[in-house]
DNA sequence: GAGTGGTCTAGACCACCAC
DNA sequence: TGGTGGTCTAGACCACTCA
């Protein structure tokens, strides 16, 4: 059976890699940058995720549907998917389809927050918004966002409780461009995690986040804030996260006491 | 065409999973614990990897090889060493074939240390052991390490130096039953890191890993180790090691001076 | 019962490697 | 040139979900 007539994907060098069935593409001899045609159709989902084609909770079209629509097999959507679904994009849901992963809904935990208490399950950390406000990006955090000093950009602190004690105290900047309606109302008033917010009112899906972990000495005003002693050791968490694309978009530095909670960290 | 006549992987509940071209294999009800057949075979992987039937750094049958033992086909071997390639317990090599995952000839990093330099790349660390001895074990170390209290146990203690500077304090601790000749001796005669030396000579694999972080105060003889004042802040990493079956076989307590270098973590 | 993801098979061809 | 992993296809059947 020859393939399907349709719009097939295109490689960047023009290669047609190692099709089966059919006795097409005769030659074409591999370029440089080389990508099986899985990672193709990956990047075509990707770019329709990206482009928000599917919104967050509900499902995208089935592996069947998908396969038709690229001209491929479903073996050869199937592992692109596999690759979706490892990275956290997308979620398979035997019986009823695969969905684009949200954060939002889930009142799971906080994504990226490794933070484990002593003893006991966390009830769930409680919030408290301390400030929110625009400011013009400073060099060091325009860079690392991408955006040119003096970009607008949100700025945000925030403590999280347990039992009523503070334990992490966080800033957070984020792109102005990004994320034009937000205020401490909107902040304050939103329930859940922040990342559920930004997902379901900015459309920003955090991916992946990469974090720099350093001991520090608690100074003046964040000893006063978790109330401990001046000079009390804190663990100093600096977090870059970003979306599709790998595009940075939301920094973070945050301040934990360590003294009823570790962060927690599985290695392979 | 029936499935081959020889050593099939049988399930726990006697379920004779999907099976595509024959006529095989008429009900049988799947059971509670059902495991697909690629995970059966990857189980069989294992315990083939566990008893050392291939050595460290070289490989194993090519995947032809292996679904004629196992009788399967070879896209159902595939799978399982997919999944075994991406838990690092092997790795594939286009043209040659696949390998035991090793950390002993490859002079890379330290497996498991997320320590990173401020600024350059890091030159590799030098190492000073600064005791190894035979104890007996404490109730907190041997419940962790599935032991009783007062078995043996091996206790190392050293630090690792940045350009002559000291930067992490290690507290080791291993079962006497599995490190029997493990000497200072030993030790300092070892070119490369702890891991390497413990797969070739004590066949012992660390798999994975799981550390609890914390901010800690230096006192007065972690902070003349590491050349810092007494109360200043140390990243304090409790990391436990597992081998094949998740038997702990590894308890560290490291002190990081995050001065100059910092913890970095990726997440997903 | 229809639809979706999950597993398994068989066979083709490609890319890489070593001899 | 032959062996190994890597990709792609086509088709079968299974397990799960929901109307």
């Amino acid at each position: 059976m020859p393939p399907p007539t349709n719009t097939r994907v295109a490689n960047s060098t023009e290669a047609s890699p190692g099709a089966g069935s059919g006795s097409s593409s005769a030659a074409a001899p591999v370029g440089p940058s080389f990508s099986p045609l899985y990672r193709q159709i990956k990047a075509l989902i990707i770019a329709s995720l990206q482009a928000g084609e599917w919104r967050a909770g509900e499902g995208i079209p089935s592996e069947v549907e998908l396969a038709a629509r690229f001209g491929v097999s479903q073996g050869t959507v199937r592992k692109a998917i596999d690759e979706l679904a490892a990275e956290n994009l997308v979620v398979r849901r035997q019986g009823k389809g695969t969905f684009v992963a949200t954060h939002a809904e889930q009142q799971q935990q906080y994504r990226f927050l490794r933070l484990t208490p002593d003893e006991g399950q966390e009830p769930g950390l409680g919030r408290q918004l301390l400030d929110c406000r625009r400011q013009r990006a400073p060099a060091w955090i325009a860079h690392q966002l991408n955006m040119r000093t003096g970009d607008a950009m949100v700025e945000v602190r925030r403590l999280l409780h347990s039992k009523g004690k503070p334990v992490v105290l966080d800033d957070i900047w984020l792109p102005g461009r990004l994320f034009g309606g937000l205020t401490a109302e909107r902040l304050s008033q939103h329930r859940g995690p922040f990342y559920g917010l930004f997902e379901t009112e900015f459309g920003v899906h955090m991916i992946r986040a990469q974090e720099r972990i350093r001991a520090v000495a608690a100074d003046a005003e964040s000893a006063a804030l978790l109330q401990v002693e001046v000079g009390a050791p804190l663990l100093g968490v600096e977090r870059l996260s970003f979306t599709y694309g790998d595009v940075p978009v939301e920094l973070r530095r945050g301040l934990y006491n360590t003294s009823t909670h570790f962060y927690r960290n599985d290695l392979n």
